[in-house]
DNA sequence: CCTTGAGCTTGACGTAGCGTCAACTCGTAG
DNA sequence: CTACGAGTTGACGCTACGTCAAGCTCAAGG
């Protein structure tokens, strides 16, 4: 007499045969993405072929790395199984190029440090950004302009230098990685970018308006175009778009002070 | 006269200055991570110039996906920071492969589902491993292998054989996996799978040691030399490799019952 | 009938890195 | 005196469970 299939197993039954764990399908359990099929008055979980059919598609789905709401959405209606796993999709491709940036930035920094560089934020400035460039400086906003800055500059401790240096390099990056996302000019993390930019600037001697504790109106959009038209400042914020994309939300930013 | 530069921040200006929250700043405190350089007597945090050079290399390894723990034995010891990054780095490496075979899945199963098939592990079995193939069984084990095996099988509900085949599926799957990462045979990891695998076995009449609660060593032995041997099987467990891992841990498996 | 032991139950804490209240205190300007 | 902005210390929330801990259930053995 041949073995009758079961139709019911308990908790560790399920668990040797798919693999998980019990405390994996008590938590299940907990979520409500998979209930057991009956609960004995004992508390005892059992479950039966469909739960296991529906256990089965969980782990399917899991394995292709959705997270468990989505898996539940998506078993309630077969119809959304597709739509989910093309969305999951382009977040593992959104995922896959923040990694790919993100190991060859890791390359370059370890390239750095053996070429005995010292561990700063990348495209690092030499100085501090339009500040360094005297005869722009002195042709747009006059020779004072620039020797107060420089004074400035010269006045501090290196560790000092460093901080100004890096807040700026950091600054720098953190468009340039806004603008890669495609983050709006006028969203609040744009306008949160903007207000930082002011108020580095607004620290340095020699800014039309500094002292007022923010730079001028005119300044800030003056200085939004000389990032798109000059090489040099597109290249720090991330080529041409992402200079663009500092001067819209600054613009943005100026017309709201 | 010039602004004197400041020597000492409060928690919001160091914010503000480097564009994290004052919540993380203190988070950064808790762990010990960037203690403030001086503590008033109200518990003001307070920040000088040195201490916002370690905040910016924190925020530079930070920004490279450095978890805080090893940031923190980076800065420790200037040594460490370039070991550190090259581990991250090939961590990084192997978070890309994963992702790209994920992506690689999601895609396989959108497909599949968008011709009209159902969701279920890849690589499915038609029907359940070995036992499919008539000739293969007959020869090794005897006819009333198979017609015990076959007589089994077709016993079963439509929702019954589906476990079946999933939980086939998934096992083969997971040996393929495991064989890929490299585990060793005689891992607790891979005679988890052979616990499974010799589970799943079991459960199948005609199985030699079936009625025992566990398939009998030589069987054990015997298949898994018949899955490197045949390339049908082989497939099944990831390739040839696949299925040489899968031969010894069955192996090792067998000697330790 | 009692004990043992395997199997089951329900909590509850830990994980990484903060975001987000909540409830208070401090310090200065009006 | 009071309001308000800035600071403080908790403490919970998030993802998907792993890992005890304490106690109940059930079938087998003495």
């Amino acid at each position: 007499m041949p073995t009758r299939t079961r139709t019911e197993w308990s908790i560790q039954e399920v668990a040797r045969l798919t693999g998980v764990t019990s405390r994996t399908l008590r938590h299940y359990d907990a979520v409500g993405l998979l209930p057991p099929s009956r609960v004995g008055d004992n508390g005892y979980r059992w479950y039966d072929a469909l739960t296991l059919v529906r256990l089965q598609r969980v782990l399917v789905l899991r394995g292709l790395g959705l997270p468990l709401p989505a898996i539940a959405r998506a078993l309630d209606d077969e119809q959304d199984t597709l739509a989910a796993l093309r969305d999951h999709l382009s977040r593992l491709r959104t995922e896959q190029e923040r990694l790919t940036r993100r190991a060859a930035s890791v390359e370059r920094t370890i390239t750095t440090l053996e070429e005995g560089g010292r561990l700063m934020a990348e495209d690092m400035f030499d100085g501090f950004d339009h500040t360094q460039y005297k005869e722009e400086v002195t042709e747009r906003w006059g020779e004072d302009a620039y020797a107060s800055g420089d004074r400035w500059w010269r006045g501090m401790s290196p560790a000092e230098q460093q901080v100004w240096q890096e807040r700026a390099a950091r600054l720098a990056t953190d468009w340039a990685e806004a603008a890669a996302r495609g983050v709006e000019p006028a969203s609040d993390e744009a306008q949160a970018l903007a207000q930082r930019h002011a108020d580095w600037l607004s620290g340095i001697p020699g800014t039309p308006g500094h002292g007022t504790g923010r730079p001028a109106k005119e300044y800030l959009v003056g200085l939004g175009e000389m990032y798109v038209a000059d090489e040099r400042f597109a290249k720090t914020y991330g080529g041409t778009e992402g200079a663009t994309f500092v001067r819209d939300a600054l613009r943005v930013y100026a017309d709201s002070m």
